[in-house]
DNA sequence: TGAACAATCAACCAAAAGGTTGAATATGCG
DNA sequence: CGCATATTCAACCTTTTGGTTGATTGTTCA
């Protein structure tokens, strides 16, 4: 797995990253800070920010003995680019948008 | 991995799946012509389609001998839609797009 | 200094992913 | 019918993924 495309969205593949990525949309988090609503151990979510850091998709600068995350969104891009080589719709579509949320909304509770 | 985020991302995180997608652009094949430039085995392919399959990125039709893929870039959208969310760095609002990531974001206070 | 805190490392584990090969199941056709 | 073709199934293997726990490294501060 070498390649960006790869990286990119095998890190957007696991939930708890886009979970993540959509906390550190408020505001940069201290890793500490992050983990704190998940269930699952401290190591295992300063993992998967090593995945996300290596996507490019945050970054991490420790200030202290605190590390601080910050949301990089232009890493997405490059997935983004790729996609719209598909060409077959625009890319910020609110047709699309809105029939997202008819179809994916009823699910969203049953995590 | 259950959530269509999931298996959309996990799908397209395969690099001998996108090649697939891109091929697929260009016109509908059979699963043995899909497999032929790749230097693994049919099986394999069909497994690899299996997976675009469930993840609605293309759909097959099976004629006679002979299974068509087709892409299906609507699934894409919801993908594509999704990416674009962080790219504009003030959400409208926040916690629609939350829901529209059809998570939810834990909070330990009211877990 | 030394205790508390922030974060990672190391070793380990179970499950999933991605591949193989060989057999099986349809289907088309001379 | 009988054989070739199209595709999948089943069993198996290796590597990766996502998690755990306990030890370790830095950093802050009374």
């Amino acid at each position: 797995m070498n390649e960006p495309l790869d990286i990119v969205f095998s890190a957007l593949a696991d939930p708890t990253r886009r979970t993540i990525l959509a906390m550190l949309l408020e505001d940069d988090m201290a890793v500490t800070d992050v983990a704190e609503p998940f269930e699952m151990s401290l190591a295992a979510i300063s993992k998967h920010l090593v995945i996300l850091t290596k996507a490019g998709l945050i970054s991490q600068e420790k200030r202290g003995r605190v590390k601080w995350c910050k949301l990089e969104p232009d890493a997405l891009r490059s997935a983004s680019v790729w996609m719209q080589g598909f060409g077959q719709f625009e890319p910020v579509n609110l047709d699309a948008f809105e029939r997202f949320l008819e179809i994916e909304i009823p699910n969203a509770e049953e995590t």
